[in-house]
DNA sequence: AAGGTACCCAACCGCGTCTCA
DNA sequence: CTGAGACGCGGTTGGGTACCT
């Protein structure tokens, strides 16, 4: 038989989603023969797991989802799977997605190794402080939770949207993009503080940004702290961030070639203003 | 308007580990 | 113990879409 590949129809969603409805999931290789799917089991398999799953959040990551893949990340590296197992309802695809796409680009354009302590100093000092106060300030201009738009984590709908198309939201105006844009910026890195970030939280990027390292004294005198408990899946909103916040660091310290992608992920993701509300409730547990 | 580019993400691939006969 | 099949993980690719020039 003539294995199929490429993207599911929706038939073979339907027949898939029966048939584990009906049987279970596991023994894919016998799954896919028994459900009449001309697919590998392996690709059953991840087409379930990645997509089809009923607990699957849909959705961009939000900001506290971001920041604990961060965190994670520094701690356990690549184990992309250990990493999901802490955000509920999110695939380990979807998180080595979001690193690849979104952090290791920010490391590529700052010329620094994505797990370097650099990088890494970089994101708790300023990129994760930033992100809080961005919440902070989104939060406090919000009346009430009730009154906000609320976005749940919709299962995947396979019968009306087998594939959903990707949506990108447009970038504002003033954001920073390529690095054409960089160059007509003449300001220098020493002048930089909060002020150089635009209305989302970009950093506007100076021309010889590119050329710049971040201080090794800075970073490698700081011990590196993870203050994060390893029951992450239980902790994940009484995650204490307050020490990234009272950091006593000049801006200036750092050079870096663009900053532009907690304040890329501010106004491109759909993280909605329930979800900044349950972060700043420290005892409540995420969906465990 | 059209072509080029960047971005996102679903899906595939290779390989290591596990399980069981 | 061993070999085969199943499973799971991490790396990579390719297609669709949005944005840019």
């Amino acid at each position: 038989m003539e294995l199929r590949r490429g993207p599911w129809t929706l038939e073979e969603d339907n027949l898939l989603i029966h048939y584990i409805s009906c049987n279970g999931e596991g023994r894919w290789n016998s799954l896919a023969k028994c459900a009449g799917l001309k697919r590998t089991g392996k690709s059953c398999r991840l087409r379930w797991l990645n997509y089809l799953k009923p607990d699957i959040k849909r959705g961009n990551l939000t900001p506290q989802e971001q920041l604990l893949i961060l965190e994670l990340h520094s701690k356990w590296g690549n184990r992309w799977s250990k990493i999901a197992e802490c955000l509920p309802g999110r695939t380990d695809n979807e998180i080595k997605n979001y690193w690849r796409t979104r952090v290791q680009k920010q490391a590529r354009q700052l010329k620094v190794d994505s797990n370097s302590n650099k990088f890494l100093e970089a994101i708790r000092r300023f990129w994760m402080p930033r992100l809080l106060e961005k919440m902070e300030q989104n939060s406090s201009v919000i009346s009430s939770p009730s009154s906000m738009e609320t976005q749940k984590s919709s299962p995947p709908s396979p019968v009306t949207n087998p594939t959903p198309s990707m949506s990108r939201c447009p970038k504002t105006s003033n954001q920073v993009n390529t690095c054409d844009q960089h160059r007509e910026k003449s300001s220098t890195w020493s002048n930089l503080n909060w002020d150089s970030l635009d209305s989302v939280g970009n950093l506007m990027v100076p021309e010889n940004a590119e050329n710049s390292v971040i201080p090794s004294q800075v970073c490698d005198n700081i011990a590196y702290d993870h203050s994060v408990q390893d029951d992450y899946r239980v902790n994940i909103t009484s995650y204490d961030m307050s020490a990234l916040v009272s950091e006593d660091i000049s801006m200036s310290e750092f050079q870096v070639a663009e900053f532009g992608w907690f304040g890329e992920d501010l106004t491109s993701t759909s993280w909605n203003t329930d979800e900044l509300w349950e972060f700043r409730k420290p005892d409540q547990e995420l969906g465990v």
